[in-house]
DNA sequence: ATTGACTATCAATTATGTTGACTATACCGT
DNA sequence: ACGGTATAGTCAACATAATTGATAGTCAAT
């Protein structure tokens, strides 16, 4: 059997995450320019997907979506500049900005999560829910255990 | 409870197949480093990860990797300057050509094969085969039913 | 033989990611 | 209080990657 016939048969880690991310993105992008956002890309998504109602510091965004500070202050400027975020002090530490997401980002983290939540919705319903949660515990698992981490 | 942590919590769909593959890259291409292919980059993998060994397409490649064929093309010229693949005219097509691994691309994909199967195995023993088992029908499940609606 | 579709490639542009350095502020041990 | 060291955010230069529009050759079906 030709190599990449076994690779569509028995898709491994790498090729189901791959397509499985990138597939996902493109819905939530799609998605999100229907419901009134049309301007913001999958990138910052790095940004709106950890963003707290009470704002972030940029430190903390980037190490939850695993990019660089530099990047997510690019973001910043870009969701700013789209009006859905903007900086303000942090009381807590004069040298750090809380990144506080407006009426519209927060609009926009509402539709964002609920898309999202349709999707799983959808695919639960499919392979169900049961089976469905089983997979999203052993994803998690899998996830700290590659990520270098230990999780029980 | 902030959303950021619920996030970290329960990470959706979008957040798990993120940090998994882009986790997986990493070990795969330092992995691949230390076993004598150093120059390879995450790219190049929608060219390696499909490649046959009697040669593929540029168009099939394309398809497979959802990447478009320019891209594709430039991964080629690339990865021929590197010493892992060679183009040849394709006998049943004029307009066509094989892009067919040479021995140093032989051995890479070899190689990479065997660095995600030991990342895989290495789940499955902490998690349990069976569940492992499990979990990838689940996950092709998932990826086929997004695929098939988010358009690919 | 002509038409429309497909293969690969070129070239130009835009988008994205990485690296090193720098200022201001905070933290810690003394 | 003081010094050294670590951290927050930003600048700027650079490196890599993805998108778009166009082209020449080939195919496949009239």
């Amino acid at each position: 059997m030709r190599r990449s016939t076994r690779k569509e048969e028995s898709p491994d880690l790498g090729i189901l995450t791959s397509r499985v991310l990138f597939s996902v993105q493109k819905e939530m992008f799609e998605t999100l320019g229907l419901r009134g956002h049309p301007r913001v890309r999958p990138r910052h998504g790095a940004v709106m997907a950890y963003l707290d109602a009470e704002g972030s510091r940029a430190t903390d965004l980037a190490h939850q979506s695993g990019q660089h500070k530099q990047v997510i202050g690019t973001l910043v400027d870009e969701l700013a500049e789209l009006g859905y975020v903007r900086r303000e002090p942090d009381p807590e530490d004069r040298r750090a900005k809380l990144i506080v997401p407006t009426d519209l980002g927060l609009d926009m983290m509402s539709v964002s999560d609920a898309i999202m939540a349709d999707i799983e919705r959808r695919h639960a319903l499919v392979v169900g829910e049961q089976a469905y949660d089983e997979f999203k515990r052993i994803f998690h698992k899998v996830a700290d255990l590659q990520l270098g981490r230990g999780k029980d």
